[in-house]
DNA sequence: CGCTGCTTTGAAGCCCTTCAAACCAGGTGG
DNA sequence: CCACCTGGTTTGAAGGGCTTCAAAGCAGCG
């Protein structure tokens, strides 16, 4: 159930059978949510953590004009707020963007498994401190590349992370979301965000059509982007 | 020494004498830096972290065509790269706007503390956490706020932020920075940047000049930015 | 007193937005 | 079985916010 979880950490490190059975113990409740659900609101008071299974959500933030950015894409295997386990209420709020399978990690328990697996507590630790990486990238982005990097950027940044859950292959992976969600990805508008994979297309880069990312140019998309996926720590961290 | 640190982690949490002595034991060498110093490189091994006694400091990204994005501003009281605990190298580099006044903090130590006082161990994850918030609160701003409104909003976080250490008070706080360095912020130009100071001059709002940032009207200032502080989890945590 | 780094201002241009409407596919009901 | 509806995609035309390029102004300093 919780294999891409695994597979995600242990793209950084070696988890133990030991390590991975205290994991398990940490999880209780399996739910189901709809598309476009908002699973946690900013503000509410936390005491469990939520580990998507499968499907697609989103950290956001609503503007009072209407605006939405989202900031952060979760897939498979990703905690979606392991940092509501020191914040105890987000600053965000989180969202499906498709029909989602999670599993709930009550604090008390990831609290337990800390104090009695320290290093798993480091694991986590730094797990909640990629989520910063990516938010930095995300900032590189916004503030610095153009619409066309940018898009690049995120369907390079989706072609890894998914590939690490085994959701990827070198030729692309499905992406069932809107053109308007990844407007709200990249600070655009969909219109814009439309005309740009637009040229992506006929450029012969990366086609994005039916909830499908193909990619025909891997490399000519990470030149476009100028992606260099550093950010996201892969390959193993430490030994044993 | 470090009361600017023990003024910002009391902000948000008590901190007993013996936490306080074990934060003390934590930390090694003070260091001195002169303004527009790169502290730390990307990817460079890192053994210890680094906390901001005195000045300014910034991570930053820069592109291969020269631009540069700050990603946050570090004020007196923060680490400047508590992450690098659980990263042990960056993704992106650390330099200073102004001199700067730091003392080392060794990542066994850290170890160490968060093993023999695992409240601080969760209180540090937390303030990671926190520069995460920020990182999203400018994630919103690139994306989706204008040039005027990230402006203000960025003078705003300052205020509150430069405040909790006593560095601020209601009618500005020292900001010895450059309108580039700015610029590099808010993903604007030097150029732009200027006429934003401009308008927010003339409009009686705040003014940023020789280093200095002098609020003239804070509740319309908070108005323009639409900035609601939430995101800086102030105010105490809990009991204890 | 001229150099240097920063700030300020002007003019022109472009990237992206805005507004509007057509197109298209999938699902529903008559 | 097709007309209709709905949500998403696509395209066009006009406009605006920010950039780019250029140069002047200004303060601190050797």
């Amino acid at each position: 159930m919780i294999d891409r979880h695994l597979m995600k950490l242990r793209a950084r490190y070696s988890i133990s059978q030991i390590e991975e059975a205290a994991i398990r113990e940490s999880l209780t409740e399996v739910a189901r949510y709809p598309a476009d659900h908002t699973a946690i609101r900013a503000g509410e008071v936390l005491t469990f953590s939520t580990l998507l299974l499968d499907g697609l959500m989103t950290r956001y933030k609503d503007l009072s004009d209407g605006q939405r950015q989202i900031t952060e894409i979760h897939v498979p295997g990703d905690f979606a707020d392991l940092h509501s386990f020191t914040l105890k209420h987000l600053d965000h709020n989180v969202m499906t963007l498709t029909p989602c399978k999670i599993v709930k990690s009550p604090h008390d328990r990831i609290q337990k498994l800390c104090e009695e697996h320290p290093r798993l507590g480091r694991i986590y630790w730094f797990s909640t401190n990629l989520d910063a990486c990516i938010h930095r990238e995300w900032e590189v982005s916004l503030g610095r590349r153009s619409a066309l990097e940018r898009t690049a950027h995120l369907l390079c940044e989706l072609q890894v992370r998914l590939g690490i859950v085994g959701l990827a292959t070198g030729n692309g992976y499905a992406l069932p979301i809107t053109q308007a969600d990844v407007a709200e990805c990249l600070g655009l508008t969909p219109v814009h965000v439309n005309r740009v994979l637009k040229e992506l297309r006929e450029t012969g880069l990366v086609e994005f059509r039916n909830g499908r990312v193909t990619i025909h140019d891997i490399e000519g998309l990470k030149r476009a982007a100028e992606f260099d996926p550093t950010y996201l720590y892969l390959g193993q961290r430490e030994r044993g």
